[in-house]
RNA sequence: GGGCGGAUAGCUCAGAGGGAGAGCGCCUGCCUUACAAGCAGGAGGUCGUAGGUUCGAGCCCUGCUCCGCCCA
């Protein structure tokens, strides 16, 4: 590609055309091919309903380093794509769409309802899909799936059938977490608890037949009341221990209840004695199971009083119903007292209603013998958690692990693949609709109404996505997979239930890695939420500064274990990053445009000091970015890369390398080498940025002679051992030494950065002397220098600024411009300084202790580092003196 | 109540036992033929607190304070 490019770089020209060229060259579709190595990630699906934010954007960044970093390296790379049904968010999303035209799911029936879910499906859903191009996402879109897919659903009724048939699965009444909003049962972990200011009410239940005598309970539900059935108490409360088997009468109720002893109760919390609400409570429900008592279910899956609670009661909210009844007890003379009291209170993740314990049918997934296989899984080793310190939170919940309710009361799903025999009552679970009972054979079959929890479905994607039942190529070579992006958030939802299905059918992990990132939290660390209104839209960001922008500065965010903290002025950085690079390459671009890279050999090359530098310090960039990545450092990996493109390549390199191109005395052949160099380290740079910003190392790399069609496919650099040149790393720093302390001397002196000064170096030895008489040229460009004097034997006069530098005096004479008393406060400044370090060298050597146990190597360090200092320090009193 | 993470420059954060760092912000000076989205120079820190281990601690151990998250 020819053309000089503008000035400045524009994202939005260069982005599009370049997601549509890796498309059409197909660059990201995967094929089964057992000759080479495969490297296969399946991504966490986004809810179909979903659009992007900021923790996709950072998840897909993370996952799109490591498909592009391992495809570059070889690898047959695969990343797997897809969307979830998201039973409840769907289905609200389409219940509110139909809201608007006044009719309730109801009105339309299950089969219609559902087509227009699927229609809105198609119409909206999978935005997220198409956001996720435009962040650069190399995904293998061919085989993109969604959970409802028919292949996947397939895979859900046979994990059901087949659990079910083992006795995985049951069905049974047990009081589950019920959402009266959604309508819906959910599971432990789809609870979230917050901390609510709420009251406890101590309650008196009167004894009967003794009048006048009650025992008090503190509750912090008082509407429950109405479907007490007994109040329990410790067996070894001394308190309460004659009260044992009395009778108490159920305030506001006409039933009589007994006082039961059981050790669950809690003899510290409020008075000791406790209601029993078995209907509305997981605990009492459990008293309720050993001492036989009746549930009475006071509040309905709408949240609103039942019958059974009275007349009095019946249909109110249950928080209206709460006030009523405290108000009730206080006219009844049976409230004691009420105090404040804090406590969690469980929410709907979806909705974030309050949940009800309800109890009723629902079917469950036993979780015990599924867990064991795969906790020991990560204890083998045979998965890895990255950071290590989530292994430990996947143990504490695994192995306290509770059977997981799996049914819904939702239509958007996968229905039960279970029927009901109404002759014989058998249930009948299989893959496809049976037309008999299998028991009896009668034809009078009914499914049941639920659905399944998406995340059973999800659960599977590991391999469901690959054609499991079948027995697919693509399952045999993809499964398992290589590395699993997720957030934190979802190791119990998600990561475990994964493994526990993949080792049960597949009978093999699913991932060997498990990389776990941190969540993204605005400036504040805050969580992003659109009700607070601090949240950064990921899309806007593009727009504004560019995909690779974003993506870079995500992942340079990404520490592990710590969460991110971001703003718009840290995109803005990395989009001046963007612009740095764009306009060094313009700038090399510009500069060898006379270059055949193809005729040159490296070991033709005329090389100079900082050539051989640029190269060993890119071989090292090379080797650590490269090492960096396989540890999963990727905020590492990025600064790496953006200080030695920025700091090393672009302030001196480059600075360097115009001494050499705009010297007219320059030979052909010198001239040619360093072209050489700036081109092969872009090359270089290109291909190691890559992974981090894909559309702007594509352009330049279309730009830069001598490349391949496209970068994405381009070779990861490999680092070339020969080209490691510490002696000429060591030299370097001395030249760059001596570039600023010229710079600092001329700033402190205040001369106009372009007035041109004479220096004269006075060296400490001769290997300095040698280094400075070579580069001189480099030094007097770079520090804007009319003249670079080396001398042993300079004597100063007083209008004579100086810089004391490890290997030299550096003098600058200025004669009557030279502030005299400035330049000795600022020696007198440096030399406090240097006294200070001089001070702290001398306490370590002169500690025996020191001496005897420290290794070698630091004790030489401390004793070279002494002696500079000292000689240092001898010359500035010398000049501080001089100018007295 | 149990567990985990954090506290380092004004802000956001790196520092995997031997001379306190980056980005942004701030100050000074520059439109120097790649880049003012830039260049050069600079100021700014008892590394939360009290102990301990060590020749040596921002880093390891213990207690405490504060903040955040997860679980019950």
């Amino acid at each position: 590609m020819q053309g000089e490019l503008p000035k400045a770089y524009d994202p939005h020209t260069v982005e599009e055309k370049w997601y549509s060229y890796w498309i059409e060259r197909g660059y990201f579709y995967s094929s089964v091919d057992k000759n080479k190595k495969k490297f296969s990630i399946v991504i966490p699906p986004p809810n179909v309903t979903g659009s992007l934010h900021m923790g996709h954007a950072l998840n897909n960044t993370i996952q799109d380093i490591f498909i592009r970093w391992k495809r570059m390296q070889g690898y047959n790379t695969m990343w797997l794509p897809g969307t979830d049904h998201a039973g409840i968010a769907t289905q609200n999303v389409v219940e509110r769409a139909l809201a608007q035209e006044g009719l309730k799911k109801e009105d339309l029936g299950r089969e219609k309802f559902l087509e227009r879910v699927w229609e809105w499906k198609e119409k909206y859903g999978g935005k997220i899909i198409h956001q996720l191009k435009r962040l650069g996402a190399s995904c293998d879109w061919k085989r993109e799936r969604f959970t409802l897919d028919e292949g996947l659903s397939k895979a859900v009724r046979e994990v059901f059938v087949r659990l079910f048939r083992e006795g995985l699965i049951y069905r049974g009444n047990y009081i589950i977490n019920w959402c009266p909003r959604c309508g819906t049962a959910l599971s432990d972990i789809e609870v979230e608890h917050e901390e609510v200011k709420g009251n406890l009410w101590y309650v008196r239940y009167p004894i009967v037949d003794e009048s006048s005598s009650y025992i008090t309970v503190a509750t912090t539900r008082p509407e429950t009341i109405l479907g007490d059935v007994a109040v329990a108490v410790h067996p070894e409360d001394e308190r309460y221990k004659t009260l044992i088997g009395k009778r108490v009468k159920i305030p506001l109720t006409d039933r009589i209840g007994y006082i039961i002893a059981d050790t669950m109760v809690d003899s510290s919390f409020g008075t000791g004695a406790v209601k029993i609400t078995p209907a509305h409570d997981p605990n009492d429900f459990l008293v309720a199971q050993r001492h036989g008592l009746k549930y009475i279910q006071v509040i309905g899956p709408d949240g609103k009083m039942t019958e059974e609670s009275g007349k009095r009661y019946k249909g109110l909210d249950r928080l209206e119903c709460r006030r009523k009844v405290v108000e009730d007890l206080m006219k009844e003379n049976l409230l004691e007292k009420v105090e404040d009291y804090t406590h969690a209170v469980g929410h709907c993740y979806r909705c974030k209603t309050i949940v009800e314990p309800y109890l009723s049918e629902q079917w469950f997934v036993k979780m015990k013998p599924l867990a064991e296989p795969a906790i020991r899984a990560v204890k083998e080793g045979k998965i890895r958690f990255i950071p290590k310190t989530w292994e430990k939170v996947y143990y504490d919940w695994m192995e306290n692990i509770r059977d997981w309710c799996i049914s819904r009361q939702l239509w958007w799903g996968h229905r039960i693949p279970v029927w009901y025999c109404q002759r014989c009552g058998h249930m009948n679970a299989f893959t496809d609709p049976p037309d008999n009972c299998e028991k009896c054979g009668s034809t009078e079959l009914v499914q049941d109404n639920d659905v399944l929890d998406t995340w059973f479905s999800s659960a599977l994607w590991p391999f469901s996505t690959l054609g499991w039942p079948e027995k697919t190529p693509d399952l045999e070579y993809y499964y398992p997979t290589d590395l699993l992006v997720t957030g934190f958030d979802i190791i119990f939802f998600w990561v475990a239930r994964m493994i526990m299905m993949g080792l049960k059918f597949m009978g093999d992990v699913p991932f060997y890695d498990v990389y776990i990132h941190a969540l993204v939290r605005d400036e504040e660390g805050k969580k992003m939420s659109k009700s607070f209104g601090n949240v950064i839209d990921p899309l806007d960001m593009i727009e504004k500064y560019g995909a690779d922008a974003l993506r870079f500065t995500l992942a340079s965010l990404t520490i592990q274990g710590r969460d991110i903290r971001l703003s718009e002025s840290k995109i803005e950085s990395s989009k001046n990053f963007a612009n740095k690079i764009w306009n060094a390459l313009r700038f090399i671009l510009m500069n060898i445009k006379d270059l055949e890279p193809r005729e040159l050999k490296k070991e033709m090359l005329q090389m100079d000091l900082s050539d051989r530098w640029i190269l060993s310090r890119t071989q090292k960039t090379i080797k650590e970015v490269t090492k960096l990545l396989e540890n999963y450092y990727v905020g590492e990996s990025a600064k790496v890369l953006y200080d030695f493109i920025w700091g090393e390549f672009c302030d001196w390199y480059i600075e360097i390398s115009k001494g050499t191109l705009y010297d007219e005395k320059a030979g052909e052949l010198r001239k040619k080498s360093v072209k050489y160099i700036l081109w092969e380290v872009s090359s270089i740079i290109l291909r190691l940025l890559h992974p981090f910003m894909p559309f702007i190392t594509e352009e330049l790399w279309q730009h830069l002679p001598a490349t391949s069609e496209s970068i994405v496919i381009a070779p990861w650099p490999k680092v070339d051992e020969s080209l490691i040149d510490e002696d000429a790393e060591r030299r370097m720093t001395y030249i760059m030494e001596t570039i600023r302390s010229i710079r600092n001397l001329r700033a402190e002196m205040d001369i106009q950065p372009g007035k041109k000064v004479r220096v004269i170096i006075k060296p400490y030895d001769a290997e300095y002397e040698d280094l400075i008489q070579a580069n001189k040229d480099h030094i007097i460009r770079l520090s804007t220098l009319s003249e670079l004097q080396i001398s042993w034997d300079f004597q100063r006069s007083r209008g004579c600024a100086v810089g004391v530098i490890d290997k030299a005096e550096i003098f600058m004479p200025l004669g009557e411009i030279m502030d005299i008393e400035k330049e000795s406060l600022r020696l007198k400044r440096e030399l406090i300084e240097i006294e200070k370090e001089i001070e702290r060298i001398n306490a370590k050597l002169s500690n025996e202790e020191f001496l005897q146990k420290a290794p070698e190597s630091v004790i030489d360090k401390e004793k070279k580092k002494l002696e500079e200092l000292e000689k240092i320090k001898e010359r500035m009193e010398r000049y501080i003196e001089y100018l007295a």
